[in-house]
DNA sequence: CCTTCGCTTGGACGGCCGTCCTAGGAAACT
DNA sequence: AGTTTCCTAGGACGGCCGTCCAAGCGAAGG
């Protein structure tokens, strides 16, 4: 078993528990404490684990780093690339209800290391990177090699700004009808993808 | 003179400085002696004009949402619905150093407020509603009365989520590229607005 | 049995936080 | 002149933060 929170081991159950709180409460928000209440350990054997509160950040952001890629190899079995594109909306239909509650956990926690101008932060950031360049990849497939990264980044961004606002708004019906918009602006851009693709 | 920080009273000096460093290194990170520093001020001298840190943040909210209510009127000058929604979208433009280095000022702040779950968040989110109440008439008026509001949320998380990724990447051509790709999509809007129109 | 070693404990530390309080100064008014 | 009022200065306070440390535990190996 590679996760599962009783049986692992201390750091393993500690990355875990400060993954979901740095998403509930924010990074900076969340004390030594809350972690240790939450693992059911004392403050002081952190530092047999980890050496500061960075290097937690470092080792979360290596696992969701990891699952991220997992994820995205994972959707590599959709049969066509449109599909593939499809199942990224998807995503943001999936997790509504956390998406609701505490917002999208890239956009949340880059936007917050790029305030405090933190270490961790281009690391954070390859998580963009690499839904970015997956996305622009399935574009390009699709038939839309020259503006592939703009199409990506422009996905990305309806992901992000619905993820803003239904959080902002504690709205779960806005990411429903978003979702509904983006897939119809989805299929625009895979029929101009087979018109290019058939006129060349 | 409602404004200018030099001849200014203290507490509208305070005021300024908060809703500045609040923007830039966010309300939590922001300490009081970070704005007593920027004021030159002693930080004891707070308490007199104000009660706690939670009402610096509800002053810098009001004078924010009042600022944003007189940016709406201005833009109301604009002959027709189409230049007006633009001018939304060429805030985006204007604004995109800032944008780039400390991301959407709403946004961020929102966001920031609802992790925190902070009372101040749906004053807050009144930011938020100015601007999706403006942009549904304005669509209204070009003759999508029925989506209107979904397209608002449509062009506001589309800002959202450029502001961002330009912070995140700390890119500021990113801004550029997209701001051309959300004009193609509202010109687009409008054509089916004068579509609509033309049949009723 | 005794040592060793991986892991854990709980408290101590210096520092910064938001808050509060008292004293003083500079005008304005009597 | 004296008095009142508005504003400011600067330090004290309790509390939580991230960090560090000395001591203790149980299991493995001699």
């Amino acid at each position: 078993m590679s996760s599962g929170s009783k049986e692992a081991g201390t750091r393993q159950r500690i990355v875990e528990a400060a993954d979901r709180l740095f998403y509930r409460q924010g990074y900076e928000h969340t004390s030594f404490s809350d972690i240790a209440d939450a693992v059911q350990i004392s403050r002081g054997n952190f530092y047999y684990h980890f050496r500061s509160k960075d290097e937690i950040l470092d080792a979360v952001i290596a696992a969701r780093l990891a699952a991220t890629g997992e994820m995205l190899a994972g959707w590599e079995r959709a049969a066509d690339p449109a599909a593939r594109l499809r199942s990224f909306i998807h995503l943001l239909f999936v997790n509504r209800l956390s998406i609701k509650a505490h917002g999208c956990p890239v956009g949340t926690l880059c936007g917050e290391l790029a305030k405090l101008d933190h270490p961790a932060r281009q690391e954070a950031n390859e998580l963009f990177t690499l839904f970015r360049a997956w996305l622009a990849r399935e574009f390009a497939r699709l038939g839309r090699g020259r503006e592939a990264d703009g199409l990506a980044l422009h996905l990305l961004a309806l992901s992000q700004g619905v993820a803003t606002l239904a959080h902002a708004f504690d709205d779960e019906a806005l990411i429903r009808r978003q979702v509904r918009l983006i897939e119809a602006w989805l299929d625009e851009q895979c029929r101009a993808g087979a018109r290019e693709k058939q006129s060349a």
